[in-house]
DNA sequence: GGAACGATCTGC
DNA sequence: CAGATCGTTCCC
């Protein structure tokens, strides 16, 4: 299968029921091309998430259409990425929480200041792309400089389960996924 | 107006 | 294991 930008309809359901989805998907920044491995779904009914208490002036985007790109700053030093899902007015998306790299690994590199490690944490993986809060609510179904695409790949049939990480509230949601080994 | 708290990462 | 580092949110 030719590689194509991802179909926004396919975010529409439920964030839990998305998240697994969207693993083995690309994310592309330029060169950087990244196969998303590990994700984590959030919502807004879900006490761990940045939309818990409604909608403000940072977490908007994630309120807003789906399959476009929620960029929030972590430990006022990181950037995270996720994708929005679910129908306007939700206010769920899914973190993406590791990426293998599989083209553009040279500039990672560069961005990274080291040669392993590139992209196996959230705030690592915006690093290595590149991404940035400038790049919070661009769409990932294109047109745009960040895509969310499927080269074709499925995602695993039985995905790794488990509780999210680095939260204080939720903690025993298991909406954390993972591409086995 | 101010204080507390992170959906983290790194180096010690 | 603790420090870095700063925007967002909430409370007074």
């Amino acid at each position: 299968m030719r590689p194509v930008t991802f179909d926004r309809g396919a975010l529409l359901g439920e964030s839990p029921e998305v998240a697994p989805t969207l693993l083995n998907k690309l994310l592309v920044h330029g060169a950087c091309v990244g196969r998303i491995v590990e994700v984590e779904a959030y919502r807004a009914d879900d006490p761990a998430s940045h939309t818990f208490r409604g909608e403000t002036p940072r977490n908007s985007v994630m309120f807003g259409p789906p399959g476009h790109l929620y960029c929030y700053r972590s430990y006022g030093i990181h950037t995270c990425a996720n994708i929005v899902t679910g129908p306007p007015g939700d206010g769920a998306a899914v973190l993406i929480r590791a990426l293998v790299p599989v083209a553009g690994v040279d500039e990672m590199r560069r961005r990274r200041g080291r040669s392993t490690g590139l992209a196996d944490g959230p705030g690592k993986l915006c690093q290595a792309l590149g991404i940035t809060l400038a790049h919070n609510g661009v769409d990932l179904c294109g047109p745009g400089p960040v895509l969310l695409v499927d080269d074709g790949t499925p995602p695993p049939g039985v995905p790794l389960v488990g509780p999210r990480v680095g939260i204080t509230k939720g903690v025993d949601t298991p909406w954390r996924f993972r591409v086995p080994q």
